[in-house]
RNA sequence: GGAGAGGUGGCCGAGCGGCUUAAGGCAGCCGCCUGCUAAGCGGUUGUAGGGUGAUGAGCUCUACCCCGGGUUCGAAUCCCGGCCUCUCCGCCA
C-alpha cells in the first residue's frame, strides 16, 4: 500500500511508474475521494466539538444551584447535532472504506534501479555462475529419471489428489528432506537467520498484509467452512509475525528462515509445465524473510540474494541471477532478483528463487513499524524476502544435472551427510 | 465443543455514567543536586487523522481504554454481537 499523502503529492510520478509497470490506475478518482474525506472530517470535528461543549453545559446546569434550568433546550439542540453528525459519520465511513479498497489495489512503485521493460524478455541478466555440464548422452527430463528410479510417482499422486501434486518415495523423499535440512542449517548456522515454523493456514488480514489479497484471491486455496487460507508461501506467515507491532530501538534487522509447504491454485496456468514437478499445487520451500530499517533495505536485498545463491553454489548447480524489469515485477515488490537454475533436458534456466524488496509496501498494510531510537518518531520498516530455495524445483534440477548414463543420479557432496552417506540414487 | 474469569498507555495497575484533559507506580528521556555510582528533587514521554504555520518549530482540534454495533445530552464505565487470553471439563496427535 502506498501512503495516501504521498499519492496526493506525487500523482505525476505515480502515473509514470505505473506506465512503466504496464498498469493503469485512476489516481484522479482516488484524490477526489480523498478531498471529500478531508472536507467531511473538518465538518465532523466541528459537530463533535459543539456536542462535547453542550454536554458539559448540561452537566453544569443540572449540578449548579441555578433555578432557571436550561437543560431541556440544550438537550434538544444536542440531539439535533447528533442526527447531523451521525449522517456525516456514516458517509465518512463509506468513503474511507472505498478509499481503502482502492489503496489496496494499487501496486508498489518500481525502484529507480529496476530496468524498464514490458515483458520477461526484457529482464536483465546480472551474473552467471557455474558451467553447464556437457553430456555424452541425451539428458533426460527429471520426471523420466524420477519415475524410472521409482522415487517419483505422479500417476498415483494424481489418482489420490489430482494433477499437480507430488508423491516422492524412498530415496526421493529422503533427498527432499536432505535439501530442507541442508538449506535450513546453512542459513541458520552460517547466515545468521532465526529458524521459525509458522502456521500454514492464516487469516484474511494476514493475506491482505503481504498483498495476496484482495487482488489475487483466485490464486489461493480457501477453507470452505472456516475463515482460513492456505499459505502460498511462508512469506505470508513470517512477515505477519510482526503485524500491528512497533519494534523497539535496536530490534532491527530481523532475519527469519522458515521451511514450509506452500499451496497454490495455479489458476490460469493451464497447459503450463504440465509435465514433472516444476509447477505444483503443493510444494516445499525454505523462505528467507528480513525486516530492516528503510536506509538499509537495498544493501540487505543484495545480501539476501547472495544468501540464496550460496545454496546453489554448494549444490554445484549452474545458475544465473536476473533483475526483473518493471513489467515483470510482482504486485508488492519494488525490486526483485530471480535466481534461475540450469535444466539440461530443456537447456533453459528456470526460477528457483525470487528475492524482493517490498520497501514499506507490506509494512504499511500489516502495520509493522519501528522506533529508530528511544523517544524518536515511529516509521514503517522495510520487508524483504526470498526463497532459499524452492525445494521441489531444486530436487528436479539435481536429478537433471546429476543424472548418469546408467540412469542413476549422483548425490551432491554437501547432501550426503544428510542422506546416510549415500553417493548415488540407483534403480531398485 | 461445554462452563467460568478476564482483555485499560512501553510495562504493572486503579477507575465501573459527567469532578478522568485515564489516578498511582515502573521504565525511558531532559534538567537540578551530590567527588563517581546509587539515592533524591523537578519536568517530560503514546498512536492516527485534521486545522493553522513554510512540506520546519510551535499552537490547536478530533479520535483511540480488544474490535464492531446500540442506549444516553454525555460511555473506559451500561446493553448486544464478535475476537483473543486464562482456568476447569470433554475430545484428541
Amino acid at each position: 500500500m502506498l501512503d495516501l499523502k504521498f499519492i496526493r503529492e506525487n500523482a505525476g510520478l505515480i502515473r509514470e511508474k505505473h506506465h512503466q509497470r504496464g498498469t493503469e490506475f485512476d489516481i484522479e478518482g482516488l484524490l477526489k475521494l480523498d478531498a471529500e474525506r478531508r472536507r467531511l472530517v473538518v465538518d465532523i470535528e466541528q459537530w463533535r466539538r459543539e456536542k462535547k461543549s453542550l454536554s458539559q453545559q448540561v452537566h453544569e446546569t443540572r449540578t449548579g444551584e441555578g433555578t432557571d434550568d436550561k437543560a431541556p433546550d440544550l438537550v434538544a439542540k444536542s440531539r439535533e447535532i447528533s442526527t447531523a453528525l451521525k449522517e456525516s459519520e456514516d458517509r465518512l465511513q463509506a468513503i474511507e472504506q472505498e478509499l481503502n479498497n482502492l489503496l489496496l489495489l494499487i501496486p508498489n512503485l518500481p525502484h529507480a534501479s529496476v530496468p524498464t521493460g514490458q515483458s520477461p524478455d526484457e529482464n536483465v541478466e546480472v551474473r552467471r555462475w557455474g558451467t553447464a555440464r556437457t553430456f555424452d548422452f541425451e539428458p533426460r527430463p527429471h520426471w523420466e529419471i524420477g519415475e524410472d528410479l521409482g522415487i517419483l510417482d505422479l500417476a498415483r499422486a494424481a489418482r489420490m489428489a489430482g494433477t499437480r501434486f507430488p508423491l516422492l518415495k524412498g530415496d526421493g523423499a529422503l533427498l527432499e528432506r536432505a535439501l530442507i535440512n541442508f538449506m535450513l542449517d546453512l542459513h541458520v548456522r552460517e547466515h545468521g537467520y532465526t529458524e521459525v515454523f509458522p502456521p500454514l493456514l492464516v487469516s484474511e488480514e494476514s493475506m491482505v498484509g503481504t498483498g495476496q489479497l484482495p487482488k489475487f484471491a483466485p490464486e489461493l486455496f480457501k477453507m470452505a467452512d472456516d475463515p482460513y487460507y492456505l499459505i502460498p508461501t511462508a512469506e505470508v506467515s513470517v512477515t505477519n509475525i510482526h503485524r500491528e507491532e512497533i519494534l523497539g530501538p535496536g530490534a532491527l534487522p530481523l532475519c527469519y528462515v522458515a521451511f514450509t509447504p506452500c499451496f497454490r491454485r495455479e489458476a490460469g496456468s493451464y497447459g503450463k509445465d504440465t509435465r514433472g514437478i516444476i509447477r505444483q499445487h503443493q510444494f516445499n520451500k525454505v523462505e528467507l524473510v528480513k525486516f530492516t530499517e528503510p536506509a538499509r533495505s537495498y544493501e540487505t536485498l543484495e545480501q539476501l540474494t547472495t544468501d540464496a545463491e550460496e545454496v546453489l553454489k554448494r549444490l554445484e548447480l549452474p545458475y544465473r541471477v536476473v533483475a526483473l524489469c518493471t513489467g515483470d515485477l510482482g504486485f508488492a515488490a519494488a525490486k526483485t532478483y530471480d535466481l534461475e537454475v540450469w535444466f539440461p533436458s530443456q537447456a533453459v534456466y528456470r526460477e528457483v528463487s525470487s528475492c524482493s524488496n517490498f520497501e514499506d509496501f507490506q509494512a504499511r498494510r500489516a502495520g509493522i513499524r519501528y522506533r529508530p531510537a528511544p523517544g524518536a518518531k515511529v516509521g514503517f520498516v522495510h520487508t524483504l524476502n526470498g526463497s532459499g530455495l524452492a525445494i521441489g524445483r531444486t530436487w528436479a534440477a539435481i536429478l537433471e544435472n546429476y543424472q548418469q548414463a546408467d540412469g542413476s543420479v549422483a548425490i551432491p557432496e554437501v547432501l550426503r551427510v544428510y542422506m546416510r552417506g549415500l553417493t548415488k540414487i540407483e534403480p531398485h
